[in-house]
DNA sequence: CAAAATTATCTCGACATCGAAGTAACAATA
DNA sequence: TATTGTTACTTCGATGTCGAGATAATTTTG
């Protein structure tokens, strides 16, 4: 390894120049992009994790929570509707809402509608913590991004948009 | 929920506009950034997990795999170098080159300059098979970038960059 | 040089996730 | 209405990760 970080090269250009060197026949600027994309993802993570903490929460809880209180009155959701929402696996989400409800957050009531399934409900507990929580939560959010101008803002969610288009999502 | 997903709208902006209706006093304007950009890393994820399982790979196994044919022959790093370049917990890092130990695609040797490390050198095996995975993963990720002008790549990774730096890491 | 502090890795229990298979209830059909 | 198919959720084994503590080797200090 005889390269090294240098000046204002962060992590990836740093991995990138690795592999120009390495493999120079490979064109690896998407690697630029994307790595990129890892590496704030993480960083958001990280630090929104932190304030799920002062919560008593996980990312996973916390997801859950904010689905059913952003459904409106009477938060409630089937384990069904939540799956949809949150993109896990069905066990995941079982497993999610028992673990809610044991901390009295959540509470499975009947499904008057259909007895295979039941409502997912916030307590008044669970709706008083993620509407505290989620406060909380947005102010890291744009404290995440202080650093951009409202047009780089702009910018950056149109790119975004693209990038998901592109990307196959959407 | 009386709202519905119509036109261009996308899963951040349904979500955001759910939390307007029901939190309006709050300002969500930065989730429809750190949003899209949680969607666009599991989009990335996605896809290159299918690459990597062509050759018979996941992102754990990839990672190391790469870092270590990219430090250059004789393509040997010890578990610790490892772990500072792939940013896991050390029981993670001992998991994965047990398995891929296992696989054979890397060996433990003994470290002649400290006794209480290795050095977990690339197996020809594993050479031959990361070069060739990388040659499939880098065109990938070209893929998933593809719908993107090069004038607007550039302006992506500026503003990428820009948000790492606002959010702390770099 | 011996003792103490530090460093490098591994062990192991807790936890989250996935997804296939199981169970129960509902819906469609004859 | 009895059968058949579908749907909704849970169970459970496999896998991956974390991180505190254990072990062994090296380095520092007195």
């Amino acid at each position: 390894m005889s390269l090294r970080k240098t000046g204002k090269m962060d992590h990836v250009d740093f991995v990138t120049q690795q592999w120009e060197r390495e493999r120079p026949d490979l064109d690896v600027s998407a690697m630029g992009i994307i790595g990129r994309v890892g590496r704030l993802y993480l960083a958001y993570q990280a630090e929104m994790q932190k304030t799920f903490q002062r919560f008593g929460l996980n990312a996973a809880k916390f997801d859950v929570l904010a689905t059913l209180r952003r459904a409106g009155a009477p938060h409630e959701l089937s384990p069904g509707d939540l799956l949809k929402a949150t993109m896990v696996a069905s066990g995941t989400m079982t497993n999610r809402i028992d673990r809610l409800e044991a901390d009295g957050l959540v509470r499975r009531k009947v499904n008057p509608a259909d007895s295979r399934s039941f409502l997912i409900a916030l307590t008044e507990k669970g709706g008083a913590l993620i509407d505290e929580a989620l406060e909380a939560h947005v102010a890291t959010q744009s404290g995440l991004l202080k650093g951009l101008k409202a047009e780089e803002l702009d910018q950056f969610k149109g790119l975004l948009s693209k990038a998901l288009i592109s990307a196959g999502s959407d």
